[in-house]
DNA sequence: AACTATTTATAAGA
DNA sequence: TTCTTATAAATAGTT
C-alpha cells in the first residue's frame, strides 16, 4: 500500500512474501489489540504460515477459552443434530438444556486434554466427566445400534428382491 | 485515524463505540483475507462483541478444521503433562506418537459432537470413537485412583502424626 | 450510509 | 531483520 498499489493474489517472489508475511502479520495482531481494546471485544487470531509456524492472539484471557466459548457459540447457529428429528414430540428448551450440558462436558474434557491434563482436574471434575463419557459411550453405541438396523432391514430387502426374480 | 488521533483506550460513548466496532471489525477481516492470499497463510479470526456476538473468519477450510490444527500445532509448545514425568525411562518418540493418537481420538469426538453428530460419522468411525472413549476412561480412572491414594496417605500421615503427640 | 481530512500501514529500497 | 519514505488504505469525526 505504498509505493505501488499491490495486486490480490500470492505474491511469487518468495523473499518479497516473506518480508511482507511479517509486515502485515504484526500489523494485523495490533488492528485486533486495538479493536478489542477500543471496543472492550474478544478476539482471537492465529495464523498458519506457509510453513506451518503458528502465531497467535488472544485478547483477554487464553486462545483455549476462547476456542471454548466458540464452540458455545457457533453451536447455536449449525443446523439442529438429525437425533433431534427423531423426537419431535421432546420439550425444545430440554434438549437445549441437554446439548448445553454435552458442550460444558465437552469443554471439561478438552481441558483435560489438551491442558495440563489431571494437575487441571479435582476428583471431583475427573468422576463427574467419567459420567460423561460414560453416556457419550451409550448414546454412541445406540447410534451404532440405528445403522446396523437399517443396514440389516436393507439387506433383508435387497435378498427377499433376488428371491422373488428366482 | 482520521480527523484526530485515537486514544488506544475503551471508547466510552456507547454510539461510538458501536460504530468503531463495526468499521474496524470489517477491516480487520479484510487484512486477514489480505494476509492469507498475499502469503499463503491460513489464517482463523474470531471477534466476540461486548454483547457476545460472535463474528469470524477462516481462510481456507473451515474454523473447525484450523481449530483443530491449532489444537495439535499449540499442543507441542507447552509444558508436558505431568504424567510424563511418572515414566521418564519411556521412549521420548513413542510418548510423542501416543499424544498425537490421542488428539486425533478427541478430534474424531469434536467433529462428532460439535459438527452434524452422527450423520457425519460412518459406523467405522463410531466404533472406533467407542473404543477411544473407552481407552479415555481407563485414563480418568487410573488418574481417580492416583489422587485417591495419594489422599490417602496423606490423611494416614496426619493420622500418625496426631497419634504420636498424644 | 457517505464523505474527507488525517492518521496508519506498508511496498520498495537501502 | 530494521530503517526510511513515498504512497496506498483505513478510519474518526462530521453530514
Amino acid at each position: 500500500m505504498a509505493r505501488g498499489k499491490v495486486q490480490m493474489k500470492r505474491i511469487e517472489n518468495s523473499v518479497h512474501r516473506q518480508v511482507t508475511f511479517c509486515k502485515r502479520r504484526s500489523g494485523l495482531l495490533k488492528k485486533a489489540k486495538e479493536l478489542s481494546v477500543l471496543c472492550d471485544a474478544e478476539i482471537g487470531v492465529f495464523i498458519f504460515s506457509a510453513h506451518g509456524k503458528l502465531y497467535e492472539l488472544a485478547t483477554k484471557g487464553t486462545m483455549q477459552g476462547l476456542i471454548e466459548r466458540y464452540m458455545k457459540s457457533s453451536r447455536g447457529t449449525q443446523p439442529e443434530p438429525a437425533a433431534i428429528e427423531t423426537q419431535p414430540d421432546m420439550d425444545v428448551k430440554e434438549e437445549i438444556n441437554m446439548l448445553k450440558q454435552e458442550i460444558e462436558i465437552l469443554q471439561k474434557g478438552l481441558r483435560y486434554m489438551f491442558g495440563g491434563r489431571a494437575a487441571e482436574m479435582t476428583l471431583d471434575e475427573l468422576i463427574e466427566l467419567e459420567k460423561h463419557l460414560e453416556i457419550w459411550i451409550y448414546q454412541i453405541r445406540s447410534t451404532k445400534m440405528d445403522i446396523m438396523f437399517k443396514e440389516i432391514q436393507q439387506l433383508r430387502n435387497k435378498v427377499s428382491t433376488q428371491s422373488s426374480i428366482f
